[in-house]
RNA sequence: GGCCCGGUCGUCUAGCGGUUAGGAUGCCGCCCUUUCACGGCGGAGAUCGCGGGUUCGAGUCCCGUCCGGGCUACCA
């Protein structure tokens, strides 16, 4: 059988995390067959659609790697892909035509507040509140006429069959039925002439040929109604896969109030699109093996329906800062420098940080924009001197951000200088000494050509001459001058980066600072 | 309220009648080491929501129950 899946979006605001794992499966399980995957725009409630949230949604998919076959931004053989669009170009009304000749739907003239008033007394005699045979499911042709004459609005229903089984066999759930009594008739067609989702989509997955409709587990309470309209129309029905949703750490369904849920905001936070795509697919799926680190085409060979989950997932952000490590740490240094370089340059980076709030316990929004600046101008103001940098930073860091303040001490003259660093490093009795001695070295003895095994040898050649017992003494001091902390790379190679003409200066500032006034 | 789905370490998961219930992350410790990481090793952490069955034997099958979630729009 040949798999033709589709990623059909509602665009009303950004792209979240549940859409892009939702979006994801689609990817792997398309790819995966050698299938189709397509994008489609449900923009049927031209009230809440909106042009910039489905170039949100485009571009998003496009930054995170997940490609289509066909869709609105490349067309293809089934377009088109809008369903405004496919309302516009008729494709709706044969069919629904077609379902009322059928019985399987007809007209309701009720108002809104007739719909009301009939949920506030189903709600009022503890039944369910639907529309299960209102006045309009049996009403006679002359009643219908009537009120057409009249020029009542009417929307068009569904006319679920009473009295019988309806069930589905889904991907991951099994065999899951409903009394159809329980089944409400839907709106198919809107008073605007619009169709829902349940008739648009359901009519659009029959006429892209789409094999299985992989979607949330949201969308399990309508599948009754959607395989009760592929029966009425006697086609196929697709498979039904629902998938579990991810829910932030309340249990509850992922939502802004979990904090950053829009996808471009991993985006600007640093994250790699392979690690996000790594961790998200692990969410609810697993290759059934101890597998975790793994790549797109990993991802793809393995991925199958068997191994998707019934229950719901949490967002675990410690696991993809692991993953999104692994990931920086597997890309080569010259390729790392350009993948930082296009996320320095995404305008979005840089404006996440700028309109961040500041947070109790996290680290300042405005200095990391700060330091992400600072590292872009040093990348183009000399390009391998930053490669270096980067290099001695590339083990120690989780995002593409934490390159800003890990690699900030490099640039510029004199580095920020941590107090309690000072403090506690610069005023044991050989301090001045030691920082004497490498100014002194650094304009002597010290080159371009300097190894890291001479500045090695020049720190173990003053503890000597000084008779101190241990190395710490004179590296702890000397990695305070250079970088205004206790933390990060090794010493000797830091020293061959940062080369004798800046050390000199560090060297003769913390002599400064280490000095009695 | 009604209908439906779900429930294994904090978290993500493996498990598909017989396992000391495995892995990963996070946490802790040790090693490596000039620091912080990375990496390596080890540890704590799950009476498999609970109660009944079926069975020689149940996380795995059945029933009940509790809890959580979804849907219950002329939104998707």
């Amino acid at each position: 059988m040949s798999v033709r899946v589709r990623f059909a979006p509602s665009p009303t605001g950004m792209l979240h995390v549940g859409a892009l794992r939702d979006a994801l499966f689609k990817h792997l399980f398309a790819n995966h067959h050698h299938g189709v995957n397509i994008l489609r725009i449900e923009d049927t409630d031209q009230t809440r659609y909106s042009p910039e949230s489905e170039a949100e949604f485009i571009s998003t998919l496009e930054w995170v790697g997940i490609g289509f076959q066909e869709g609105p931004h490349i067309d293809g053989p089934n377009g088109p892909y809008r369903q405004s669009e496919r309302k516009q170009a008729g494709i709706y009304q044969p069919h629904i035509e077609k379902l009322m000749a059928l019985g399987h739907a007809y007209k309701a003239f009720d108002t809104p507040e007739e719909l009301a008033e009939m949920r506030k007394v189903q709600e009022a005699a503890k039944q369910s509140t639907g529309y299960y045979g209102g006045a309009w499911r049996d009403a006679t042709p002359q009643q219908v006429a009537e009120a057409e004459a009249a020029g009542k609005p009417f929307v068009i229903r569904q006319r679920i069959p009473r009295d019988t089984v309806i069930s589905i066999n889904d991907a991951i759930r099994g065999h899951v039925e409903w009394d159809s009594n329980t089944i409400d008739d839907p709106v198919l067609i809107k008073a605007d002439g619009m169709p829902t989702y349940h008739f648009a989509s359901m009519v659009d997955d029959h006429l892209m040929g789409i094999s299985h409709i992989i979607r949330g587990e949201e969308w399990l309470s309508s599948a009754p109604k959607h395989a009760a309209l592929f029966d009425a129309f006697g086609w196929k029905r697709p498979i039904f896969v629902h998938c579990p949703v991810i829910v932030g750490t309340d249990g509850k369904k992922l939502s802004k109030r979990h904090g950053a849920t829009r996808v471009l905001d991993y985006a600007a936070q640093g994250y790699l699109p392979g690690a996000l795509k790594n961790f998200i697919a692990l969410i609810g799926w697993s290759p059934g093996d101890d597998r975790e680190a793994m790549t797109e085409a990993e991802l793809i060979e393995a991925f199958d329906l068997k191994g998707l989950q019934p229950s719901p997932g949490k967002f675990d952000i410690d696991k993809l800062r692991w993953l999104n490590g692994l990931a920086i740490r597997a890309l080569e240094p010259d390729d790392l420098l350009d993948v930082l370089i296009d996320y320095l340059h995404t305008p979005y980076t840089l404006d996440y940080f700028n309109q961040l709030e500041r947070e109790e316990g996290q680290p300042d929004p405005k200095q990391i924009e700060q330091d992400l600046l600072n590292l872009d101008r040093a990348i183009s103001h000399d390009r391998g001197f930053a490669l270096e940098a980067i290099k001695l930073e590339q083990p120690r860091v989780h995002t593409l951000a934490d390159f800003g303040s890990a690699c900030a001490f490099f640039f510029g003259d004199l580095p920020h200088m941590d107090e309690k660093a000072v403090q506690k490093w610069f005023f044991q009795p050989h301090t001045i000494a030691l920082f004497d001695e490498m100014i002194e070295k650094c304009s002597t003895s010290f080159g371009e050509d300097t190894m890291i095994s001479d500045y090695e040898a020049a720190l173990r050649g003053f503890q000597e001459a000084h008779g101190l017992e241990k190395l710490g003494p004179v590296v702890h001091p000397t990695r305070v001058a250079l970088t205004g902390k206790t933390t990060g790379p090794g010493l000797f190679e830091l020293m061959g980066v940062l080369g004798p003409e800046r050390m000199k200066k560090r060297f003769q500032h913390a002599k400064e600072l280490a000095t009695p006034a």
